[in-house]
DNA sequence: AACGCTTACAACCGCAGAAAC
DNA sequence: CGTTTCTGCGGTTGTAAGCGT
């Protein structure tokens, strides 16, 4: 899948040397530990701080694309795909821009989708656009309402108006195109209100659209309970897309129009958070709150996708070995996606987050009825505990930390 | 079974802008 | 104020898996 750069690969490479290619569950782990203890950013202090052989580029893509907890795997549903589709037809390749409104969903995997998606349809000879969405897409730009012409609403700005910036021109005219744009519509036609009700809906209810303010699980901006672990916060703009914080200002509209485009007819999600300060979007995994250190509550299950932060209470003795003994964070991913040719180390995610057996995805597969999918969560190459556990040794000899404070291995590999 | 093509996806690269120094 | 570093984005590539012949 990965290439392997050609030769530096293997953290046997030398110092130095950055390993390129597939990651491994050893060195998710790594990673992982790294952002529990110092938050997101500063990438390339990973490499210093931990002696994982990957670049701060490589470091960010793997955690903001595989490792950070909120996101959301598995196909794109139906209503997913045509809010790709809107948002491609309104702002074009801007793949970061479009995975902010599809929360857990990465810039990566849309684009990924996107490209596939083009290739077979222009092989196909087959518009890129369905008629109903290019008609909405037409529409929007015919009137200058592109809500995501420039998502860059001054913050704050409770009163302003859509932003009427007009994009490059996408759609062209072509009579002998049945798909091609329809007629001018005027923007107050009652037509628009009858066949475009997103449209209408969006002229007469929006008044700002702005993008939502991404939040990281420890932000500050999040009401957690005591006990938190104390990651270090970040501006909020450099946060990760996919939790928006419905405190900040405009996060309401985003979500209005992200309800919209999703189809909620319910309007605001804040009616249905559980959480004040957190968000949860229509198909998308549920964001739970933190566990109480203290309690032992499992993670909450909603009927959906389940992306949760458990921490359980340590044991009598059991010091948390990332956080100076206070407590030990579980990550549990749970999602919907089919398994396919995953061959991620079922054991090392488990253990990467201290999961209990059965809270990871691959787990949680084969518990489901009819499923024995592998794991989807986040891959590697490592495809067994035997593989997974030399290689973490191997890695955890190259790392200035001693081993155990990984919390890995239980013997003097020196 | 072997082969070739397609699909899906992970990961790399180059670039640009922002921030730090 | 110029330089360096960091970060994020979009484009591209490589490869495993799926699938048809």
């Amino acid at each position: 899948m990965a290439r392997n750069g050609g030769g530096a690969s293997g953290v046997e490479g030398g110092v130095g040397a950055l390993k390129k290619g597939p990651w491994t569950a050893a060195e998710d782990k790594v990673l992982v530990d790294h952002v529990r203890r110092h938050g997101e950013g500063n990438w390339n202090a990973v490499r210093r701080e931990t002696g994982l052989q990957r670049c701060g580029k490589s470091c960010r893509l793997r955690w903001a694309n595989h490792l950070r907890p909120n996101l959301r795997k598995g196909p794109f549903t139906p209503e997913e795909e045509r809010h790709i589709l809107r948002l491609h037809g309104l702002i074009g390749n801007k793949w970061a821009r479009i995975s902010s409104h599809l929360p857990g969903r990465t810039d990566n995997e849309i684009k990924n989708y996107w490209n596939t998606r083009i290739k077979r349809r222009q092989r196909a000879g087959q518009p890129l656009y369905p008629p109903d969405i290019e008609r909405e897409i037409a529409l929007l730009r015919a009137q200058n309402a592109n809500p995501f012409a420039d998502a860059d609403v001054v913050p704050g700005a409770a009163t302003a108006t859509a932003t009427l910036l007009l994009p490059p021109p996408l759609l062209h005219h072509d009579a002998s195109n049945p798909f091609a744009l329809p007629p001018a519509v005027p923007s107050h036609s009652p037509l628009v209100n009858q066949t475009y009700p997103l449209l209408s809906q969006m002229q007469q209810g929006m008044q700002v659209f702005q993008s939502p303010q991404p939040v990281f699980h420890h932000d500050v901006g999040i009401v957690s309970p005591p006990g938190l672990p104390p990651l270090p916060t970040r501006a909020q703009q450099e946060l990760p897309s996919n939790q928006f914080d419905a405190a900040s200002g405009g996060g309401t509209a985003g979500l209005l129009l992200d309800s919209l485009l999703l189809g909620d007819d319910d309007g605001y999600l804040l009616r249905h958070n559980p959480s004040p300060s957190m968000v949860k979007a229509p198909s998308m995994p549920s964001l739970s709150s933190y566990c109480d250190p203290g309690s032992r509550l499992p993670p909450v299950h909603d009927g959906g996708d389940v992306v949760s932060s458990h921490c359980p209470a340590a044991a009598p003795g059991e010091e948390d070995v990332h956080l100076g003994g206070a407590t030990k964070w579980n990550f549990t991913f749970e999602d919907a996606r089919p398994g396919k040719r995953r061959t991620a180390s079922v054991m090392g995610i488990s253990d990467m987050f201290g999961a209990p057996a059965g809270s990871v995805p691959g787990e949680w597969f084969s518990a489901c009825a009819g499923s024995t999918a592998p794991s989807p969560g986040p891959s590697s190459a490592v495809t067994n505990d035997e593989d997974f556990n030399l290689e973490m040794r191997q890695l955890m000899s190259t790392l200035p930390l001693p081993i155990d404070e990984h919390g890995w291995g239980t013997h003097n590999l020196g």
